[in-house]
Order: structure tokens, then sequence, then C-alpha cells
DNA sequence: AATAATGATAGAGTTTAGTCTATGATTGGG
DNA sequence: CCCAATCATAGACTAAACTCTATCATTATT
């Protein structure tokens, strides 16, 4: 039945769920002659009758029977997509494919956690990489959204900044330059650096800030990871530069160097393919995060104002 | 989406599963601006895009993926559907609905079972009731042929005798006529009658033929099975006329009487209403049924040939 | 930069699916 | 027997679904 219509399905639905073909013309706001034609047609279709009539009464044949069910199981099929659709239009449900660069891994899931409550039917996947794998990865479309500190340069792409990332320079707490202030960027020269792989963009933000200033950084050690180099820092086998937003769990064992032109001024960006229209989801999520960076920003500058505040009543 | 057609989701679930509309409209011996046009529209009746173009690669929406999942879905019930229509064609499937008329039972079900092995698929229901709840039957149009002995008149019919249905005179073994030769039919009016409720099959015809030869029957039981009948008999309450087929088990106990015009030559009938187009199904179990008979009678005779045969050597 | 491949768009033509009105044929009920 | 109801059929009209050719825009490859 490679012919049929859909629309003589329904006709053809009607007329069997009534019995009658005068009862589903009604019903479909046709006439009676125009039910009979869909029929016939379908019967031509399927190549049996659909129906046999005895005296007045129309009853279906196993044939009609058959296609009964068959439309009944079509038109649910239409009907659960349609919702699938309708929850999709109005966020109940779909997925949100993130890709954030490693050190977002230190703020993003507080933002995903407060999202997912809000919209508990969107399903949330985030894949941390370093930023090649975010190229690759934009490469082959396989996200809707990408989360890193440098915007991709070779590709089309559309982004937006959305938090700020300070990268600061980070020693142990016993440190001699520890204690004192506005230290200049030449003096960091001697120190024994512990930096990521060549390529990671902390790294080269650094090196171009150093480029800059005719500082050459002397790399004692590479670590892979974030967390290495701050168990080195630690350790006392060096200083480095980091996000400060890694920083969390180690306040009271690292310091954070007062250095003339740090912190380097960073962001995040939200970034994707320009060609790509954001889903509706997608683009939900970005106005979520704008707004919440936002009112994070707008709570830490209340709180430091009620303290500043405390310490002029106290004085 | 209630104005897409089923066109468009073959359309739409051939480019789909290509990743290009230009391999779809290869397919489909279509153009490609043919298929965007198609895609085009389901696009608006969906209301949200379905593919989404990233260079040159064709990527599902979240939309898209789902309305490929109830593409798959819905050629998957019309795919099963094709096989049904084939099945019910090819009579691999199906249903036949007999009612038989109570006397039946002793000779269809042989019938029925070897029609069941070579159709397995055929999936059969038996109603026995008697005359009046199969006119009932077949004015609601509750079965596909009906088996009876008498053809109704005020209904438009079609009807085919297959099977003869002999009423004989029934007594006891040792009864005193049961070994006299062509009893005249004015004897049996002495004898105490055994029957069948008045308006049963048997006593019609039976009442129909004493009317004929102005005897009139004493009945003194009347009984509402056949079996209870049989057992008056053979317990010595008087004698019966039934259908030879209901005398099988009772062959030792029961002797037929050689009487005058007996026995009653009746037909057994297939009938089913004019107005309804046999199924595929009843019509070829008609033909079953003539040609089962046929062949029974065919070795009947050829035994009755090879005993009289043998006598004759023996003689 | 040239080329090949892909999808989008425009415009025009054809088919056919869908519809109606009018009428005929059956049938069941009063 | 007539009337009301139901489905079938015929004929004509309309809308729209579908298709094509021709051309453009974009992109990836060489």
């Amino acid at each position: 039945m490679n012919q049929a219509t859909l629309h003589q399905l329904r006709v053809f639905e009607a007329a069997a769920r009534h019995g009658s073909f005068t009862r589903a013309a009604e019903e479909l706001f046709l006439t009676q002659p125009t039910v009979s034609m869909q029929i016939k047609q379908l019967n031509k279709a399927v190549g049996l009758p659909l129906f046999e009539q005895v005296g007045k009464k129309l009853y279906l044949t196993e044939a009609g029977r058959e296609l009964f069910a068959t439309c009944k199981q079509i038109f649910d099929d239409i009907a659960q997509f349609d919702m699938k659709i309708a929850d999709l239009k109005g966020l109940k449900q779909g997925q949100l494919r993130l890709s954030a660069i490693t050190t977002a891994k230190y703020f993003i899931p507080r933002f995903l956690g407060e999202f997912c409550q809000l919209y508990p039917g969107i399903d949330i996947s985030l894949q941390v990489t370093n930023h090649e794998g975010i190229l690759e990865r934009m490469a082959n479309n396989l996200d809707d959204l990408y989360i890193m500190t440098r915007v991709p340069t070779h590709m089309d792409v559309s982004y937006q900044p959305f938090l700020e990332n300070p990268l600061v320079v980070l020693a142990p707490k016993d440190h001699p330059l520890a204690c004192e202030k506005n230290i200049s960027i030449q003096r960091l020269a001697g120190e024994p650096f512990i930096m990521r792989e060549p390529g990671s963009n902390t790294r080269q933000s650094v090196e171009k800030l150093f480029h800059k200033h005719g500082v050459e950084a002397k790399v004692k050690l590479e670590l892979g990871s974030n967390e290495a180099i701050k168990q080195a820092i630690v350790g006392g086998l060096g200083i480095s530069i980091l996000s400060c937003h890694t920083l969390m769990p180690y306040k009271e064992d690292i310091a954070v160097l007062d250095v003339e032109n740090f912190p380097i001024h960073g962001n995040w960006y939200m970034v994707h393919q320009s060609s790509k229209q954001l889903s509706v989801v997608a683009s939900t999520y970005c106005n979520y995060l704008l707004d919440a960076v936002k009112q994070i920003e707008y709570k830490k500058r209340l709180a430091e104002l009620s303290s500043s505040t405390k310490n002029v009543v106290l004085n």
C-alpha cells in the first residue's frame, strides 16, 4: 500500500470507528461521497476489500481490521512525535552537548547543576578536553556549545565572553615574594617555573606577556595537569601562573603574588560555529549562563560592600 | 505535523539515512531540488529545523532525529501490514468463523482438523447452536459460513449441498422390528416415539413425511439433545428418527430399521448471505469441504467394492 | 584561484488527490 | 408500500502536491 495517503488513512479510521461513512463524513466535515471515494481508493491500494456491507450495516473485513490497527499505530507514532516536538519547543526535553577546556571544570559544574534543576527534561553532556580536542570536536560538529578561553581564528565562529578569567602568579605561602607588593615582572625571570605543555592556553598567554616585557621564564618543570602543578607549587618546586579559578581548595598553601601587569585579564567564551544555528536548548543555556554570572558578581559586590561598611563602623 | 505526506516522510527518511539530499534524490529517482523542496515543507510542518548544515555536511537536529525514528516506526508498521495482507491473500493467515447446527458436531471436526493442518495460519472458530441460533447469528453477520440442514427461506442466502444427511429410524437392537425387512411406514404409528423439540429440523422433516402418508407419530418423550435420545432408545423407551451421522458410537446397541420411504434424503448445506462476498479463507474452505467429502465417498465405494469382491471369492 | 560538489531558490508545468453536487440503488422500519 | 437513511457512481472543478530545468551560493579540494 505505497500509494495510500495519510489523509486516506484518517478518513478510513473515522469510517471504521463509526462503522458508517456518513458519520465519518460528518466528523471530518466532508460529504459522504468523498468518504466513499477515499475508501474505494484505499481498497484498490490494499488489494482486498476493507469493509463488507450486509444490509445497511458495515462490517470490517479481516484486512480492514488489520488496517484499522495499523492506522492506530501510525497515528499514535505521530502523536508521540508531536508531543516530543512540543516538548522540544517548550524546553521540556532535549539535549545540550557541551565541550569545555580543562580549566572550566572548576566552575562549570555549578552552572550546569542549576540549569539542570531549571529544565529537568534536558539531558546534558559535558566533554572536557584541551584546546586542540575542542577544535577537533568543533570541526566534526559534535557539540552544541564550546567553552574556552581563546577563540579559534581559523574557523568562522560566533562567540561571547561571559566570565573573567584572571591569570595569576602562584607561589607557596612561605615563598620570599609572597609578602612583597608590586613585584616587577622582571623579578620573575629568576624563579623556577612550572608550566603546562607548550601550546596550552595559559602558557601562550603568559609567554606573550613575558615576550612583551623582554622577560624569559625559566621553565624547570612541565606538567600536563593543573592539579599536578599546584601540588608541585606546594611542594616548593617552583612558581607558576594559572587561572585563579583553579585555586580554590589550595588557598591555605598557595599565595597569589602581587606582580605588576598581573592578573592577566582573560575571558571565558561561549563559542559555536557561526554557520550553525543554535538549538533552542543551547541558546537558552547561553542566556542562562550570562544571567547566572551577572547575579553571582552582583552578590559578590554586595558582600564586599557590606564587609567594607562593617570596617567603617568598626573604625 | 498534520499536513505532512507519507511521500515527504519517505523522502526525508532517505535524506536522513544518506546524510545527503543528492544521494536521496538518486535513490528515489528524483532531482535534488525536489528533495530540497519536500524537506523544506516538512520543516515548515514540524516547526523546527530537521537538518543543520555545517560546511558541506548535513547533520540531523534533535527534531530531525525524532522524526527519523518516527519514520522508521511508521514504515515498519506499514511493512508489517503489507505482510499481513500478503499472508491473507496467500492464506497464510486469517480466520474462519463457522456456525453449525448441533448435529454437525459429529462430522465437522474431522473436516476442520484436516483443514487446520493444510493452513496452519488460519484460526478457526466453530459455534454450535440450533437452527434459530444460526439464523440470529446470520442476521448479525457474526460468521463467515453456516452449516445447516435446512436453508432459510426468508433471507437472501447462497447455499450449496455438500453431504448427504440420511435420516433413519432407530430402535434398540432387541426391538421386534429390528430384524424385519421393508417395514411399512404405517407400522411406525403404533410405536412410542422419542423426538427433539418441535421446530427442530429433524422433527419437521419427519412430520412432513408422516403427514404425506397419513401417519401420526405417537410422541411419548421429547428430549432436547440427540445424545439423550439415543440413551433413551438404548433404554427401551421408544424409537426415533435421527441423522445417521449421530449413530456412530452406538452401533452395537441400536438398530437401523428398514422402513419404506427411509432413509429420508436430507442434505447438509453450506450457507452464507448472498449479499456478502465470501472471504478468501471462507471460499477456500468451501472448496476444500466439497473436495474432502468427494474423496471420502470415493474411498467408501472402493471399500464396498473390495468387500463384495471378497464375498464372491469366498463363495 | 579554479574546480567540483552540494544545497537553495525561482518559475513553470503537469498530474492527481480531493472535493463538491446531483442522482441512483438498496435496505430497513413504520 | 412508502419513506428515510445509507452507500455508490458520475461528472466537473479546484487546489495543491510534485516535478522539472535553470541558475545561484557556499564550501571543500586541488
